[in-house]
Order: structure tokens, then C-alpha cells, then sequence
DNA sequence: TACGCTGTGTAACATAAGTTACTGTAGTTC
DNA sequence: GAACTACAGTAACTTATGTTACACAGCGTA
């Protein structure tokens, strides 16, 4: 563990913290597809991604879900930060989108390390900064852009996720992502096609340029 | 000055933070309609917000604005509490709504506070989290309401900000928060006033449930 | 009073997106 | 190979939203 932690972490976080965390933190496996976290899920660690991607979901009354952001090596839950007294409820639903490892670290830690350690707070603003990043980046999305381009977004983050330029995805896959319908997802990646952007396998998606 | 501060946030900060902040801090008043803060300029100040209301917008590329929420007294602007030692550039417009008063502290204090203050510790990230469950809010909005759900939520929320049931508001200006068309709007609200939840008056709306 | 500006109402139309329904096809299982 | 299943292609239709155009009303001012 104190090894992988080093890879992943050796250059944010200064040595002593890095024992601390080897010492009280925990690593764990999670396999695709498993969920962590769900909606209303009290929150009682902290996550430090180690490996694998996490995929963070919003999810409407209706069952209805959309994709918010991923998260990768280096990355950890800003709703899982919120250190104060109080155990807090999880607005949104994370679910393994590739086998991932994981160091938790019990809530506690956060904010006696926020006093003790600088590299702890500078790591804890900089992952807010990226999710509210992230977060206009979906709302930017949803609010200025077609559904056309969205799906060109999603593809073109997936690429970057995945680091290859063949992806393993189902049109109904897209759909329940972007919150719309498979039918809609498939005339749109036609036409995508028929531009030349990408070629359509079935339960692939080939990106051409 | 300290008078005011101790009104708004007596209760949050001890009183040693109270003197720092009066101290170090700076007030000032800005009047409604008023750019406080656009995409693009440095941040170099956290605002903590004494009176008034503070829109927070964002824009694409087109000129498109979408509102994403308020800032009422005792809140503060998540932007601007990127501490670390880079001046950061803001992703959002900020624009006063109603005459606003509000203590302006240089940045540099963000972090030595964030170490001696557990007061300020509890503040800077309840901040975070107030803000980022208004994000959510956004993205719901956009992603699983209709337009017409959309108007309902917002006319209901400037009832909130506003604390009046009658609303100075043209469909215009409607239109330019939610990123829609004033046709739209003037449309959706004919049908509100049809099912007797509002009644329509020229510059004005008044909420009747 | 006449003029002009801004805000609102509304029709008619255009377009994007969602829905339903049906077809065919690749891959799997028996 | 037959049967089954998940996935993809596509047509036809509905609905929500955006657009254009124009009429008219409220209100201030020359």
C-alpha cells in the first residue's frame, strides 16, 4: 500500500502525512460496475484514488440519471468533504466504471490534517476547484449546447478516460449518460458517421478523428 | 464597520477572527446592476457578503447568459477560495442585484485563517458545500425539468430573495436568466396565469400561491 | 395631443428532441 | 441449425421549444 500511495501521491503530500495515511487509511478493490456510493449514503471517509476510474452521477425523482464527471488517479469526492461535525448525506451516486483501488481514510482525519498539513489543505481546494470546474462544464453543456455536441463531448471524454480511441459503449449506454433516449442517440452517431468523425461497430464506436 | 460584521457573522466567527477581518478587511458598498466580478478577471479578494443580493452567472461563448444562483448576506464566493498562491481567473460573472454591502479581504488571509481559525475552517468549507448543492440544483433544472418547471422554480426563489410576492421582473429579463426566449417565457407565464398560480401585470408578477 | 419606446399577447411556422413501432443482425445457447 | 437476446437502423409521428412577425397597450415626453 505505502507503495502505490507513493506513485499516486508521493508528489502531492509531504512525507509525514504520506505515513499517516499508510497508517490509518485502508486499500481497497472495487470491480466495474459495483456502486460506492449512493444517493442519501452518509458519508463517513474519504476517498483517494489509486487506480481505475469512478464514474459520478445526479439522479432525478424519477429514477432518471446523467453523468456528472469522472474520477481518476489523484482524484477524491468533494461531497465527501464536507469534514464538520456532522455526517452528511451524498447527493449523488458513484458507480466503478473501470476496476479500481482505493485508499479510504476515515472522515476524522480531514480536518486534523487541514491544520497540520499544507500539501493536505492546497490537495482538499484544489479537488473543489476541479469539481466545480467539472460541474460547469455539465451545466455548460446542458444549458448551450445540442444534443448533437454533447454527445461529441461525452465521446471525446471518454476517449481521454479510456486512452483508447475505440470505445466499448452501447448507444443505450450514451442514453442513459445524457439523460435522452437510445433512438435519439443512434440517429445522432449516424449522422456523426455519415460526417466522418466516427464508424459505428456494434458495442463499439471507432473515433476517427 | 465592526458593527455590522458583528450583525452578519457574530455568530459564525470568534471574536478574534472578528477583529482580523476588521482589521484587514475592507467595506464596501455597490449598487444594484452593478458588474462586480466578470468571466475572466483575477481574483484577487474574498467578498463576505453583509447585505444585499449578488447574482452569479455564466456565459458561453455566444453571449448566452443562465443564472446560477444567489448570494445573500453571510454568504461568500466559492471562486474566489482558490488560497493557494496563483491569483486564479473567475469562471463567473457576478452581478449585483438588489444595492449590496460587503467586506472585501485580500486573498493572502484565505490560508491563515483556514490554520488558525477553526470558525473560518467551518465557514470556507459549509461555503463549498452550500454552493456546490446549489450547482446540483442548477443541473437538475436543466437536465429533468421543462421550461415551464424551470420558470415556476425561479419565480419561487426570487419570492425567496426578494422576500416580496410581487416581482419586478419583464419577461425579458426572465428569459435571459434561464437562457430561453422572451416568447417562450410570456408564453409559459399566459398558461401560469390560466391556472391561477400568478396574475400578470405589465413589469411585474404576482405570485398567488 | 401626438409621438416614441418598451413591454406584452399571440399566431404561424421551423426545428430539435422524444416516442412508438417495426426491421434486421450479430452473437449466444440449446 | 433453430431459437433467443441484445443491439442497432430507421420511419413516422408527437411534443417542446425556439423564431419571426406583427398588433397593441402603458407610459413618459416633446
Amino acid at each position: 500500500m505505502r507503495q502505490k500511495l507513493e506513485n499516486s501521491y508521493g508528489f502531492l503530500f509531504e512525507s509525514d502525512l504520506l505515513s499517516e495515511i499508510a497508517q490509518d487509511g485502508r486499500l481497497i478493490t472495487i470491480a466495474e460496475g459495483e456502486k460506492m456510493l449512493d444517493i442519501g449514503d452518509y458519508i463517513k471517509s474519504i476517498p483517494l484514488l489509486i487506480s481505475g476510474t469512478i464514474k459520478i452521477l445526479r439522479e432525478d425523482k424519477n429514477g432518471d440519471e446523467l453523468l456528472l464527471y469522472y474520477l481518476e488517479c489523484g482524484d477524491t469526492c468533494a461531497m465527501s468533504m464536507n469534514h464538520g461535525i456532522g455526517v452528511s448525506k451524498s447527493e449523488i451516486r458513484a458507480i466503478c466504471d473501470s476496476d479500481a483501488e482505493l485508499i479510504v481514510i476515515p472522515i476524522e482525519f480531514m480536518n486534523r490534517w487541514l491544520i497540520k498539513y499544507e500539501s493536505w489543505r492546497k490537495y482538499i481546494f484544489n479537488a473543489y476547484q476541479v469539481r466545480f470546474q467539472e460541474m460547469l462544464e455539465a451545466i455548460d453543456s446542458l444549458a448551450f449546447y445540442d444534443m448533437s455536441a454533447r454527445i461529441e463531448k461525452y465521446l471525446i471524454e471518454k476517449v481521454k478516460i479510456c486512452k483508447e480511441t475505440i470505445l466499448n459503449l452501447t448507444h443505450q449506454e450514451i442514453a442513459n449518460d445524457l439523460n435522452t433516449s437510445r433512438v435519439v442517440v443512434s440517429r445522432i452517431l449516424k449522422k456523426l458517421e455519415m460526417s466522418g468523425a466516427i464508424k459505428l461497430h456494434r458495442n463499439k464506436i471507432e473515433m476517427l478523428k
